[in-house]
DNA sequence: TCTTTGACGCTGA
DNA sequence: ATCAGCGCCAAAG
């Protein structure tokens, strides 16, 4: 978990988020060292399209804002992939954030 | 090589 | 409580 790429970083962190659960680019950010940076870890994100199985819909913003929604294939996959999973979703915010979050932990 | 661009977050007013 | 501004650093043009 050292001799990997900064994106690599992230996609593995994301791809840990379990079900149902949510997390923010600031605590992914803060797991990887680089918490003045939380907007790398979104722009990582950017470029993870390409992979299917990365699951970006469980990736919020500090807010817990569904900022990402627009760069989905359509802006309401996103809030709809989280409300299949549970999560209640308000004017694209999660709503109890706090209560679904999930923070990026060691194994 | 230099400049622009961000799925963000914090601090101060 | 809300708003504007700054910092942060990698990638694309």
């Amino acid at each position: 978990m050292k001799n990997l790429n900064f994106y690599e970083k992230v996609y593995q962190i994301v791809r840990k988020i379990p079900y149902g659960k949510v997390t923010t680019y600031g605590h992914i950010a803060a797991h990887l060292g680089i918490k003045s940076s939380s907007r790398m870890v979104g722009y990582a994100m950017n470029s993870s399209h390409t992979l299917a199985d990365l699951p970006a819909h469980r990736v919020v913003n500090r807010k817990g804002i569904l900022t990402g929604k627009f760069h989905f294939p359509t802006p309401t996959l996103m809030e709809e992939l989280l409300e299949n999973e549970g999560i209640r979703i308000k004017n694209d915010k999660i709503i109890n954030l706090k209560d679904y979050l999930w923070i990026p932990e060691n194994d």
